[in-house]
DNA sequence: AAAATACTACGATTTTTTTCGTAGATCAAA
DNA sequence: TTTGATCTACGAAAAAAATCGTAGTATTTT
């Protein structure tokens, strides 16, 4: 699946979120953060569901989206591109760059340290 | 700084690797991975000169070229917008995702580590 | 010194992405 | 049942990004 623009990402990040939705609610949502059109984000939802990356379930009349790709592979492949062009493949300064922006709490530093200890035994 | 294009990224993680290079130099470098024709790369380059992402040294005639915005702060803007556009804002699971697609060394993890240990220490 | 090669500058075009107005249908409220 | 609000569809335009050809100079090779 190619890689969504910035635009599709936004929506889909509230599609994650909500898991479907309306264009109205989407719509409200982004509007939160940004100055646009009503008709622009129905386009905009319109389109991704044209390419394939939302369902659309045309029951009522307001229709229903649902994202197709999962958030995990999204990630995944930004994550993969965001490494090799811009931190030239170091996921080590890529992670400790994103744990200084949002310092994670006492639960997620566990987490994270189990994940390296993870690592390391598979290492060897 | 505004955010750069994918295409001057590409551009500035070569230049950022060289320090300084000419508009061959770079070209040759995109071209091991893309199709792409000379002239592209240079206004792509007089582009972001213009823009004042790049300084160029007119010396001679075969100009060179270098980054002004350094990487880190690239970095960090481009970490802090996928983070919270990809990952609703959790660097737990940026990091791990990181960590995930290109294992750490050894060295590595106890850079990690000890990165962990600091932001606990700040952190009460 | 002629020919081939390597550069820059520039303009224009193409492609991709984003925005938005308008029309027609359905539904809700007065 | 008229008026107003809410939807979708669609087409087009605007804006942003990327590509490339051509011309004019300088440099190197033959």
């Amino acid at each position: 699946m190619s890689k969504p623009t910035e635009s599709e990402l936004e929506i889909l990040s509230i599609l994650w979120e909500l898991k479907e939705a309306s264009v109205r609610q989407v719509h409200e949502r982004l509007a939160e953060t940004k100055e646009t059109g009503y008709t622009t984000t129905l386009k905009m939802m319109q389109l991704m569901h044209a390419k394939g990356m939302l369902l659309r379930d045309e029951e009522n009349r307001t229709h229903r989206y649902r994202p197709v790709v999962q958030q995990g592979e999204t990630q995944k492949s930004l994550v993969k591109n965001l490494l090799y062009i811009a931190f030239g493949g170091s996921s080590t300064s890529l992670a400790m760059q994103a744990l200084g922006q949002e310092k994670p709490s006492k639960e997620e530093l566990k987490e994270i340290r189990a994940f390296l200890d993870q690592l390391e035994k598979e290492n060897r």
